[in-house]
RNA sequence: GCCCGGGUGGCGGAACAGGUAGACGCAAGGGACUUAAAAUCCCUCGGGUUCGCGCCCGUGCCGGUUCGAGUCCGGCCCCGGGCACCA
């Protein structure tokens, strides 16, 4: 088992640091890892620190500028001018995953959309398969997970249709747009291009419109993304002059600029068909556009101008030429066949899904391992030359972009082709590239000929228990993902996916919200360890709640996981000092009076429980039980010798059990009871199985269903015995009433259910 | 709108595989110890009813399946999360 730990160090809050107090961001970053360091050992976790590994270590970027030079070379890496999401906070593109309701998911700021120059991994590259491997992961991960990757590849199907310009555009003949349904285009009555679109500002070219709708793209696309969503509800548009033609029909199809169509997804152009589609439904009311219904619903007809909203749902295609009188769901298939006949289009799967921006105006970061040359261009820095090391000598202004850019001795360089001067690439990659493979660093932490050990990876990935926060679902988890994908694609691991099984911790709430400086609501672990040790915080976070939920913080709860250890000590030191060990030696059950032999058979119901309840992570149960077992084991009265054997078993099991959970007091008691040595060394308890199986059970009787009597009977008890210890009891008898029972349901050792 | 979760005491949460609902803890109330307090220990603690034994009701709501439903099925309500002008 390996059990590693690191510290993603890259990122623009040591920056901002830097910015706000004059401390070197690799100062202040180091700093916190020593102190985040020390709080971990306090608590007593069992990492593995001769693996620990920090990402902002050129031994540890260098691997990943190697790894980007091949992605270059592939393809997978490459360089674009487009519209990006700007935050004009932390100064820096954002990647679309790192949006939230159009804000930073790092600091809320409003995000801006630009058009910029940066580089970009191909994540649609593997769309496909990423989708597809979510079903494959659905034993070892969180369904809402899943959903939430699916939902956010957005995969959808239909086709792709040319609908022939009047005249061509700008080289273009026809414009191509993407619709899902195939089977209203004989609806189509107008069509509308994207403002960002690089063909709207041809189409308009020379026509009368064209001042009035460049003024329109100009207002749109100076819009920030939080408008853009915002203003849902109205839809605006322009003419542009230019007309189209529906390949169907041959009508003339006029043309519109409007800020509701997306550039990014599909073409950026679409065919608008109001009638079923009620976006396309509100711009056409708005801009007095015919609407013509195509589909009808099974018996009805639909008039244009009695409609006051889309009609979307499935039915019968009308007004459709040969088409009509299809169901829309087969008709989609016959046009799509249409069109591939005639050459007029394709059938097209699309998804939401698009390239990972990783390119950051930020110092705090790898840099990207490029060279800009006159004359050869974009080169990518050769292995020998790696890392391009992030120079520390630097100036933090927090003005004017990044720091980078400005250090003349960074970005001048020589060319590694030709040996003449160039210029680096100042951008960093954007800090989820780090985390995208340091799980396959630990298995190797050490490598210096290669990002990893093929064989170490090999024999311990993938990661067979993955644990963090849902806020991760779709960011890290996904880019992790495609990441070991693009390894495995260069050949360096064998790996399809990086974590088998996926555990969503919950965050620590305190007064309804998490905890965060800007609320106030902090609890400082060292605050805690120092009032109560470390092993009453683990002890309690574990057992508020499952750990998959929200644990609710609360200081009268951590006052009862304190009780609980102080009386599991007290109990020990107190009461039981000078029994003697028992060294695995069991009291004989014959010589145990019916308490004692009670409470042998509870410590062993205890040990199968709790070795049960870690298993499956069950943490909150597993220290109910030692609880109960310690409720037990303070109320006996021995009644004699082997009884109080009894009570020392229950004590060093107890010990034992919480070794994982509270494991200072533990070993602490341990050497109390008279043991030498760590309980690190000592094996995991077992269970006797007989004498569990062996207890007597409760037998509930029922009479109509309803519970009437609770009788004690031997483990071994037939469904017959059960029957006539039921009937024969008296309080049942009072509810039979001397009726004649009509049937007699028995669940083995369980159950007697009588029906009257 | 679509897709996932989830609704159990005052609270956090238990309940294997349809078989005693509320384990364990917190809070609250009462009592013991103490000059007093803290700590500790004991009792009560879903609702109604009863002097009490007990009885009736109760797992968001309505219905169904079953000898038996928190658990399964159908319909609805509410809360949380994700996606969303995605054509």
């Amino acid at each position: 088992m390996l059990h590693p730990i690191g510290w993603a160090a890259f990122g623009p809050p040591a920056e901002n640091a830097a910015i706000a107090r004059g401390v070197h961001p690799a100062v202040w970053t180091y700093d916190n890892i020593a102190q985040m360091k020390a709080q971990l050992r306090q608590l007593g976790f069992s990492y593995d620190w001769t693996r620990e590994i920090a990402t902002c270590d050129p031994s540890y970027y260098k691997w990943e500028q190697m790894v980007f030079t091949r992605m270059f070379e592939k393809g997978l890496a490459y360089r674009k001018s487009t519209t990006v999401n700007w935050c004009p906070s932390c100064e820096t593109v954002l990647a679309n995953e790192q949006v939230e309701d159009g804000l930073c998911w790092r600091c809320g700021s409003v995000v801006e959309l630009k058009v910029m120059d940066g580089w970009f991994f191909k994540t649609t590259e593997y769309t496909e398969e990423l989708l597809e491997y979510t079903n494959k992961l659905k034993d070892g991960w969180p369904e809402r997970v899943l959903a939430m990757q699916k939902n956010w590849i957005g995969k959808s199907t239909g086709a792709e249709i040319d609908f022939p310009l009047e005249e061509t555009v700008g080289g273009e003949s026809g414009l191509r747009i993407f619709t899902t349904r195939p089977d209203t285009v004989f609806g189509v009555t107008y069509m509308s291009i994207a403002p960002e679109h690089p063909l709207a500002a041809q189409l308009i070219k020379g026509k009368p419109e064209e001042k009035e709708a460049l003024k329109f793209i100009k207002r749109i696309t100076k819009q920030s993304s939080l408008e853009r969503i915002a203003e849902g509800a109205k839809k605006e548009g322009v003419f542009t002059g230019t007309f189209a033609v529906n390949p169907f029909t041959g009508g003339r199809i006029p043309v519109y600029i409007a800020n509701f169509v997306l550039v990014e997804y599909g073409t950026g152009i679409i065919m608008c068909v109001p009638a079923h589609d009620q976006r396309d439904f509100e711009f056409a009311k708005e801009y007095g556009l015919p609407i013509v219904p195509v589909i009808e619903p099974e018996g009805t007809k639909l008039r244009a101008e009695d409609m006051t909203g889309a009609y979307e749902e499935p039915g019968v295609m009308v007004n459709s030429e040969q088409f009509s009188g299809l169901p829309s769901e087969s008709g989609k298939e016959k046009i799509i066949e249409y069109i591939e006949k005639k050459k007029i289009g394709k059938r097209r799967v699309n998804y939401r899904l698009r390239d990972w921006g990783i390119s950051r105006q930020r110092y705090w970061g790898a840099p990207i391992p490029i060279v800009y040359c006159d004359t050869c261009g974009v080169v990518p820095v050769p292995d020998k030359d790696l890392p391009v090391e992030l120079p520390l000598d630097i100036e933090f202004t927090g003005k004017g972009g990044s720091p980078l850019a400005k250090a003349e001795s960074f970005v001048n360089t020589v060319c590694p082709e030709c040996g003449g001067k160039a210029k680096r690439e100042t951008d960093t990659m954007d800090t989820f590239v780090e985390s995208s493979w340091y799980f396959l660093r630990y298995a190797s932490p050490h490598f210096n000929e290669g990002m990893f050990d093929k064989k170490e990876v090999g024999y311990w990935l993938p990661v067979d228990r993955y644990i963090g926060g849902i806020e991760h679902a779709i960011l890290h988890l996904l880019y992790a993902r495609f990441y070991t994908k693009v390894l495995r694609d260069l050949g360096m691991c064998d790996l399809d996916e990086p974590f088998t099984n996926l555990l969503t911790q919950g965050m620590v709430i305190k007064d309804g919200a998490k905890m965060s400086k800007s609320v106030g609501n902090i609890v400082d672990p060292d605050d805690m360890i120092k009032k109560y040790g470390a092993d009453t915080v683990r002890l309690f976070m574990l057992f508020a709640a499952p750990v998959q939920k929200d644990l609710d913080w609360s200081d009268e709860g951590i006052e009862g996981a304190f009780r609980f250890l102080n009386r599991l000590w007290r109990l020990i030191s107190d009461r039981f000092p000078k029994i003697e060990p028992l060294k695995g030696k069991t009291p004989d059950a014959d010589k145990l009076s019916v308490s004692g032999k009670d409470l042998l058979t509870k410590v062993h119901k205890t040990i199968k429980k709790v070795t049960d309840d870690l298993e499956k992570f069950q943490f909150n149960t597993a220290i109910a039980v030692v609880m109960e077992l310690l409720n037990d084991t303070s109320r006996i009265i021995p009644a004699g010798d082997e009884d109080v054997k009894v009570v020392r078993e229950s004590v060093e099991a107890m010990v034992r059990l919480l070794y994982p959970i509270a494991p200072h007091v533990s070993e602490e008691l341990w050497s109390e009871l008279g043991y030498k040595g760590s309980l690190v060394d000592e094996p995991w308890l077992e269970w006797n199985k007989g004498l569990v199986a062996g207890a007597a059970i409760t037998v509930v009787v029922q009479v109509n269903g309803k519970v009437r009597a609770q009788l004690t009977m031997d483990a071994d008890v037939s469904d017959e015995e059960m029957k006539e210890a039921a009937f024969a009891d008296e309080k049942v008898r009072g509810y039979l009433a001397g009726k004649e029972p009509r049937k007699v349901f028995v669940v083995p050792k369980k159950i007697v259910n009588i029906v009257v």
